[in-house]
DNA sequence: GGCCTGCGCGCG
DNA sequence: AAAGCGCGCGCAGGCC
């Protein structure tokens, strides 16, 4: 193998970076006609890191060319624009003289100087043409690796996806034989074929406006694949749908339900994000299941990994990732479509294998799926097709009065507005000139420049190095309203509550409002790192919506019953909320075993009036709901390692309280000898995360922390704190899934008329008919208290565990009950 | 006009 | 010197 090695230009001045540089015009060095590894600096050369990262995923360091974008080494200055373009000529020089045929290029500086692209995370992994006809394969850049080891496996990834583009063939796994079933016959070998089928990997493409919704009326299932175990073989098939060119395009829904107890009858059913598929597939009358999700599994093994199928696929089997073109599968080729949908099923069939030969060594993640995340999932099928009851006329007046108020105070606020002939030209705003309450340019110079008022604070300093802009965030208004009170900063205040409201809810639910006055969402099982769900929009809305479109996030509804209380029970219906009460708190007593805590709790105290009561120096008696809220503060986030500066930071915006730095010292050093184990807690974990880059939750959730390799000692100490508060949200987590799918199950035993309709991580949401709400209380409570974790995950919780249940009509106005009262209910 | 990022803020 | 954790979403600015 020829190498080559350029001289260099150290009387180079193209650019400034040369002024200050260690290294100046530093050019690369390495082999000829083959693989050129661009990074962003003359370091890169002689990474030992980076070279031991491409022997590893196969690429001999031997056979590559090592260069940069930047020919200098300097660290100190800010890298422009203009200093890649200035080094341009270099590199276009080199890649005349190497003629590589794959060029790696290593983060945004390198993809800048190729491509003349920016933005390394939107390209990263796609093959770009260079003139010279070399292809480029950009990824992130080993450094930021090594300065944030969390992007780790990620960056191998692309680094094997890299290989397998310059081979340019799939690996271990064979190309499956697909049989298009396209006639009468077909469908009758493929009802005989799934009535013997053990295992059924199932996927569906779909079409719908807004994208991702069965409810249109223009949804429709263009395709239907899947990948059978039948007698020990595999059979790999494909249907077509509604699709122009499908022999069934006019007969697809009476085919599916022809289909249905056949599809639905297979034993297994895998499927990769299967709650999606499920959604669907019910909606058009095939009661399909998911008895093992891939994509849950892989979240469960690692939750930082990329958990889509070409990414598993390409990680797990080596094959290198297949597509179709068009978004629209409508105008498609029809071929084109089956086998993208059929090796969608063929694969993740492999992925499930791998995932669960994987599992049999982590037999507590293969007990969290089975226990958890697969009953949930498919409670949560049905929970986002009911969706939740909304009172439309409500919605519709408080809409009004929200849309109403905040032009009230618009009005209010231009008494104080100028003229424009007044403003200086240099207000900066792409969308014209207009008048802006919201953070926007005008609203900084209008209030920091034509009002004068002082700039309490600036946000992140730009990347030219220039300051950042003047912060209009609430903390600073309120310190204005207290040193600076101006009319204009009440209005301000009062304004930005109205302008959230209608904007982030109140107009959205107007959009999402089905016909039969209730709202849906999609919950993620794989959207934490802790285990909680995560709530809104699915994924294809994200992409592709424009129109109005289904999924609001329920876990961040405004407490104020202006906003929640449009949620509730449908006519004839009661709501009903059960919330653990402190469940975190109790679980953080459970795992430090902290002995004040946990007698705090075994006496039935309330902890965070106990905080209060010595943080504010008053008798427990004497506590009031808003001391009790400032100790919440106090509890929270010191359990969870927050430091003195920070406190009085959160005290004063969150709690409307204000402590000096002083003050704040004391109160963290009390509080750490009030509940003296937590302390020692905190340093057991941060030995486990140290010791195994991991920690796992009491049921044995895992959550991996890479960055606490970080060079950076901050974000290794993110990580620790990280690792503190991750198994018991985790723990607390599990418990509300665990309560939901024991109640769900207890409610179809006991014939009880009533639903599990959402949760907001700690608390509960049901929709029960009025009949049966005295029968569904007891259980409701019983259930969540008495969890059997002894039973299923070898856990005993020997703390007393509490639910407080609320009921009525409305959610957010709902009463609370007594404990008797929830055993003698009488509405 | 599409797409991305930073910020601020809704929730637990 | 700086140090709660976990989310999703809307807006504005700015790039292409």
């Amino acid at each position: 193998m020829k190498t080559i090695r350029f001289s260099s230009k150290p009387d180079c001045t193209a650019c400034k970076l040369h002024r200050g540089a260690e290294v100046v015009g530093e050019m690369g060095v390495g082999a000829v006609g083959n693989i050129m590894v661009v990074g962003r600096m003359p370091e890169i050369h002689g990474n030992d890191s980076l070279f031991k990262d491409l022997e590893t995923v196969g690429i001999e360091t031997e056979e590559c060319y090592f260069t940069s974008a930047l020919k200098c080494q300097n660290y100190e200055a800010n890298i422009g624009k203009t200093d890649i373009k200035m080094c341009r000529g270099y590199l276009e020089a080199e890649i005349r003289k190497v003629k590589p045929t794959w060029i790696l290029a290593l983060g945004n500086e390198a993809l800048g100087a190729l491509t003349s692209h920016s933005g390394i995370m939107k390209y990263r992994g796609r093959v770009i043409e260079h003139h010279s006809g070399a292809k480029i394969f950009p990824t992130i850049s080993p450094n930021a690796v090594l300065r944030n080891p969390g992007q780790r496996p990620s960056y191998m990834a692309d680094l094997k996806l890299f290989v397998a583009e310059i081979l340019g063939k799939d690996a271990a796994i064979p190309y499956p034989k697909i049989k298009k079933v396209a006639t009468q016959r077909g469908l009758q070998w493929l009802v005989q074929q799934l009535d013997r089928a053990e295992l059924l990997s199932y996927d569906v493409e779909t079409y719908s406006t807004p994208a991702g919704n069965e409810w249109s009326p223009n949804a429709r299932i263009i395709s239907l694949s899947g990948t059978m175990l039948v007698d020990g073989k595999l059979v790999v098939w494909a249907l077509p749908l509604s699709h122009p060119q499908s022999p069934f395009r006019k007969s697809w829904r009476r085919v599916l339900r022809f289909l249905a107890p056949h599809l639905s009858g297979v034993p297994k059913q895998v499927a990769q994000n299967g709650k999606y598929d499920c959604k669907w597939l019910r909606h058009f009358g095939v009661p399909m299941r998911v008895t093992f999700d891939t994509m849950l599994a892989v979240h469960l093994l690692d939750e930082n990994l990329p958990k889509s199928l070409k990414t598993q696929a390409l990680m797990r089997l080596g094959v290198k990732p297949w597509a179709i073109s068009t978004k629209d599968l409508r105008s498609t080729e029809l071929n084109d479509v089956l086998i993208y949908n059929a090796l969608d099923t063929y694969y993740t069939y492999f992925v499930y294998l791998d995932a669960k030969k994987e599992l049999k060594e982590h037999p507590r993640l293969a007990r969290l799926l089975a226990f958890l995340m697969m009953p949930a999932n498919e409670i949560l099928i049905d929970v986002e097709r009911r969706g939740v009851w909304q009172d439309r006329e409500k919605l519709q007046t408080n809409s009004k009065i929200a849309l109403d108020m905040r032009a009230e105070i618009d009005q209010k606020l231009m008494d104080w507005v100028p003229d424009p002939s007044e403003w200086p030209d240099h207000i900066p705003t792409k969308r014209g000139r207009g008048v802006n309450f919201n953070p926007s340019n005008f609203l900084r110079w209008w209030l920091f420049e034509h009002l004068e008022f002082p700039v309490i604070r600036r946000g992140k300093e730009k990347d030219d190095g220039s300051p950042g802009w003047p912060s209009v965030a609430e903390d600073v208004m309120l310190e204005l309203r207290m040193n600076h009170p101006h009319p204009v900063v009440d209005l301000l205040l009062e304004r930005s509550k109205w302008q959230k409201y209608c904007s982030a809810f109140l107009s959205s639910y107007e959009e999402l409002l089905d016909e039969n006055d209730r709202i849906h969402t999609t919950f993620k099982l794989y959207g934490t790192v802790t285990g909680r769900l995560s709530s809104g929009k699915n994924e294809a809305d994200k992409i592709t919506a424009r129109a109005p479109i289904r999924g609001v996030n329920l876990q961040q509804v405004p407490r104020d019953p202006f906003v929640r209380g449009l949620f509730g029970a449908a006519p004839g219906f009661t709501f009903v909320e059960a919330d653990f009460s402190q469940v975190e708190l109790r679980v953080v007593a459970f795992i430090s075993r902290d002995r004040t805590m946990r007698l705090l709790y075994e006496t039935g105290q309330d902890i965070h009036a106990a905080t209060a009561s010595w943080v504010l120096g008053v008798p427990q008696s004497e506590v009031t709901k808003s001391d009790r809220k400032k100790a919440k503060a106090v509890n929270f986030g010191f359990v969870y390692g927050m430091y003195p500066r920070k406190f009085v930071y959160t005290a004063f915006t969150k709690y409307d309280v204000v402590f000096s730095l002083t003050e704040a010292e004391g109160i963290r050093a009390a509080f750490f000898e009030q509940f003296a184990g937590l302390l020692p807690w905190h340093n057991r974990q941060r030995r486990l995360v140290n010791e195994y880059r991991r920690v796992q939750s009491p049921l044995g959730r895992v959550r991996h922390l890479p960055d606490i390799d970080s060079q950076n000692r901050l974000i290794r100490m993110e990580a620790e704190r990280q690792a503190i508060n991750s198994p018991v949200q985790s723990m607390a987590s599990d418990m509300t899934m665990l309560s939901m799918i024991e109640i769900h199950r207890k409610f179809e035993e006991m014939k009880i008329e009533g639903h599990f309709i959402s949760t907001v991580h700690d608390s509960l949401l049901f929709e029960i008919k009025n009949e049966h709400v005295a029968k569904a209380l007891p259980v409701i409570k019983d259930t969540m208290e008495h969890l059997p974790l002894k039973k299923k995950f070898g856990v005993e919780i020997d703390l007393p565990i509490v639910a407080d249940l609320l009921v009525g009509k409305y959610w957010g106005e709902a009463r609370e009950l007594s404990g008797e009262e929830v055993y003698d209910y009488t509405p």
